[in-house]
DNA sequence: TAATTATTTTTGTGATCACATTTTCAAAAT
DNA sequence: ATTTTGAAAATGTGATCACAAAAATAATTA
């Protein structure tokens, strides 16, 4: 207990214990870090973190409102199990969000925008090189979050990030079986779609990115890393 | 302060004080009777609901992360105002989502749901007529949710309800200043389309539906709302 | 009277404690 | 050896308290 897979972070001056609790843990399971079954204790993440055990269960319930977790009835917490069935919900519920929120944000994306989306793809390549998944893995995100963002009454963010959440647990499942992670990467077609204002273009940039990427695992291929991984 | 628009609820044995002061919040939120701009504070709401400030916390952090409050930065909770461009952002969102969350349903459909399905409906229909808004409202939600539940798998339930309770304080306004809710009604048409098993038809009735219904409000009027409550 | 300052009250935050339940682990019985 | 029983430890939950920041109110000044 208390030895959790959970990287210091850095943390601004004002953040509230609990909010740094609760990034701390996004992020250990958005890259997968947390295997899912594994328990985890109020208090042991407490100590882990060095403060107590109120601003650590407003972090937990917050993730679990936000489908990272899941609370069981004896009210233990822990990372949801995957399945072949819930991981092809999870992938075709992310494709159906990300394209409406690419087409919604495609009216007020500007060149500013696209420079940085330019960049911050870079940014991925460069990770990918050097063959640092994790931070591929949040470029990638990034990425995508940045483009969503153009629409200023974007409410669809919290949602998208909710299934990268979800989805987060296989994905370390998968890095450790599968050498490298396959990136791929259809964000040159998405910018060069935005730079021509093409929403049918993006949305299916967008769409190709995500069914050639997580959602090319094929079900047998699922199944056979979960078994692989004692799932 | 304390006198919050909080009816008390049936609590089931067991149920623990922060999971019914989020039920209790969170209802009182979904059928619009917190006004938008309204701050709420912990103390104020636990004295309410007459428990402590621990549990209320950890119900308004997660209600945060649901979308149906907001967090300031000064640390105050409200309720989120709504505009014109957000509120068709979310009614686009919802009708997205709810169609693909019926049209995941349909291959897991059942007699027995079915059946269910008209129950419900109907109730909704004798609510209505009843002139009872907030009732009729929850069980329309509640038509909706069985349909998606049909899905074992679904994980977009969470989603749509996070943008009911987006739409549900605006609805209390349009409540207050339209003497009666314009309930429209596709249920049946859904219902014949899912005898069928007839996807496109199905996902097109609960477009419909979305769309005449709270969808049906046109820009002014929502801005015409909007002003006259004050917003 | 209007603006500014000082004081008081309210509020969010997080640590701590007590309690009940659950889990774990060792001892005893079958 | 397996199961059952009992004690000990761990855990979730919620109330309370102290502290700092913010808001509201009172007092003072221009």
């Amino acid at each position: 207990m208390g030895n959790l897979a959970l990287e210091p972070m850095d943390r601004p001056e004002g953040m509230t214990t609990h909010e740094y609790a609760h990034r701390r843990l996004r992020q250990a399971i958005m890259v997968g870090s947390i295997r899912p079954g594994e328990s985890l204790t109020i208090r042991g993440i407490a100590e882990a973190m060095e403060s107590s055990p109120t601003p650590v269960r407003e972090a937990l319930r917050r993730l679990s409102s936000e489908g990272a977790l899941r609370v069981l009835d004896n009210r233990r917490i822990m990372v949801p199990r995957m399945t072949a069935d819930r991981f092809s919900e999870l992938v075709s519920l992310r494709s159906v969000l990300e394209q409406h929120a690419a087409r919604r944000a495609v009216p007020h994306i500007t060149e500013r925008c696209i420079d940085r989306l330019e960049e911050v793809d870079r940014a991925q390549d460069e990770a990918i090189s050097r063959k640092d998944n994790a931070t591929a893995l949040l470029l990638n995100q990034e990425f995508h979050r940045t483009l969503y963002s153009a629409n200023p009454e974007q409410a669809i963010i919290p949602m998208v990030e909710s299934i990268w959440l979800q989805l987060g647990p296989f994905l370390g499942i998968a890095m450790e079986h599968v050498a490298q992670l396959y990136f791929v990467d259809r964000h040159q077609e998405a910018i060069a779609a935005l730079r021509k204002r093409d929403e049918d273009a993006v949305a299916a940039a967008i769409k190709a990115d995500i069914s050639e990427g997580i959602g090319g695992f094929e079900r047998a291929a699922i199944e056979n890393l979960l078994r692989l991984a004692g799932q």
